[in-house]
DNA sequence: TTGTAGGCGTTATCAG
DNA sequence: CTGATAACGCCTACAA
């Protein structure tokens, strides 16, 4: 490859090969259609000239524009990142770039950032949540393109949806902590409707058993550590027996051992602590965190798959639930 | 908004207000050109109709894609991940878009990926780290597209660089931990090229000052809590006298920690434990954890700022150093 | 302040 | 298997 000038263009690489743009085209997009020695002849000359193609005018001629958008509140918490982390990963393998949209935890953030991702003509979308406001729902309906909601699960999705329902993950926590038997909940959470989801389902099962919940903390999005400690520390001040915290999140949850054990509460003992997630941080702990595993490369793959498919023409299937499990550890 | 087609473009907006293309592409990108009245009208019609420019189309026409490509290893990790929020955060709001590449921490990882997203012709690339192979070099140069660096910071980068020096990050540790009275080190990080970096210069610093490096551990990038334990078990059968170790990051810090209270080992006393990042983790374990703090935010917003500075025809700084600190607290 | 003409670089389509 | 032609939807440049 020669130290090629930025402009080389289509035409210059079938000028030096002696053939059309139109055969250089195939040679790049559909190389079984082109004689084994015109295909030769074209790559030459793509690699003399440093030849990458213009992905924009292939975009706009084709109407399609090789670029899926990513919509999540935030990638600075481990839920979405590692997700986002596959989804790319898998769609770059497939010759798909990512457009990534941070829409934050405040609500209507996410209706300009679809209505400007659009703009992108992206082949397809991808929503953290299945909550999007009308507008949202309206602008992804029009647009047409395949829809995947991740770390959800409704009945009615914009499009397609890949993940769990959150009320079941804390009925299932609910049932793991009764049987080690805990009657006396509290829960400490983030501000986000997936958690109080989850919540929501603890606090239902726990009911229906005969238990109670005692104490609900909820803090700003996104989850972390602090404030785990901090709702821990809070909770100290109004419970005087043993309880089992069930935790939004395992920044949460970790915060919550780590606040017990400097106020000097054994863990379990005192203080028994579920978390959300699985996050590395769980397992690392001493003791480790029990908590409620999903895998969230998965969903990011799982989406992705989801949007190859029916991009490809193949009809996949609407609803993908990915399972969550309970991870017994020490902390509960 | 009606339930608009998607196929709405700017000359059916031109219709539905009687006026010419190019004066709803004015409203759209120079309204101060076009008299009230009429950009009154025009809005109205793009409202009516739901029209969404096209991105694509705009891009071809006007050489700018108004698109960033942002390529970094992982953002499955704290460290670029919150660099990259607030890269994309500033960027958006300027009305650009963000396309992710993960390039992972395999050696040609970045290759492909730089050769791919070029193609999407992008206005500006962001990369992580200063060393790039010779390939990626004058791909970047023929370009001829803004280019920062970030997390980093050497005399000739490819064009602009956001960060610091790593080795002196490395030689202010070892201050630091020298003036604490510790002479007998060890290191603990991953393998990447910054932490090693890092790593030497505390070494240097050390030596210079007459103290020993014992124990280095070297881990798979990227750094973890699960590393920092296992790294300290493994070290204990050979150090049996107390070290400070230096970590390559706060999650490896915060695992040397956890793993020395599980072995009843006094931190600081027995194992004094320095990190780097000044993660949440650092600052919510107990003993906190003394670290080397930077600001990734400021980093993805510096270089956020210089692209569009430069993008902007103004001319910034070509190098932008970030300061870290030393943040003294419990561990070492 | 507004309009007209032409082209951005590629690919769909149809013809050979 | 290869080529010629005509869009794709918008914006730059110039004209009125």
């Amino acid at each position: 490859m020669s130290t090629a000038r930025s402009t080389v263009k289509i035409t210059d690489v079938a000028a030096l090969a002696g053939v059309a743009p139109m055969t250089v085209s195939r040679v790049l997009n559909n190389p079984g259609q082109v004689a084994t020695a015109t295909a030769l002849r074209v790559r030459a000359a793509i690699e003399q000239l440093g030849y990458v193609p213009n992905l924009i005018a292939g975009g706009l001629s084709s109407r399609r524009s090789r670029i899926v958008a990513a919509i999540v509140p935030t990638i600075a918490t481990p839920v979405f990142a590692t997700s986002i982390q596959a989804f790319t990963d898998a769609l770059g393998h497939a010759g798909y770039h990512v457009v990534l949209g941070l829409s934050g935890y405040a609500p209507g953030g996410e209706d300009a950032l679809v209505a400007a991702v659009l703009g992108r003509q992206p082949d397809g979308i991808m929503l953290a949540g299945a909550q999007h406001s009308p507008a949202v729902r309206l602008r992804l309906a029009t647009s047409g393109i395949p829809v995947v909601e991740i770390w959800d699960m409704v009945d009615d999705p914009a499009d397609m949806i890949v993940g769990f329902d959150h009320a079941s993950v804390g009925a299932a926590a609910a049932g793991y902590l009764r049987a080690k038997g805990h009657r006396r909940f509290a829960t400490i959470g983030a501000d986000d409707p997936r958690a109080a989801a989850r919540r929501h389902g603890l606090a239902d099962a726990v009911r229906a058993g005969g238990g109670a919940v005692l104490f609900d903390t909820i803090m700003p999005a996104p989850a972390s550590i602090q404030g785990g400690r901090d709702a821990v520390a809070a909770a100290m001040r109004h419970l005087h027996q043993p309880v089992a915290v069930f935790c939004s999140s395992d920044l949460v949850a970790a915060g919550a051992v780590i606040e017990a054990q400097a106020r000097g509460l054994a863990v379990p003992g005192q203080l028994a602590v579920c978390g959300f997630g699985d996050f590395e941080i769980s397992a690392a702990m001493n003791p480790p965190i029990t908590t409620v595993a999903v895998d969230g490369a998965e969903i990011g793959r799982a989406a992705a798959d989801c949007l190859l498919k029916r991009l490809g023409g193949v009809a996949g299937p609407r609803r993908v639930i990915v399972p969550f499990r309970i991870v017994e550890r020490g902390s509960a």
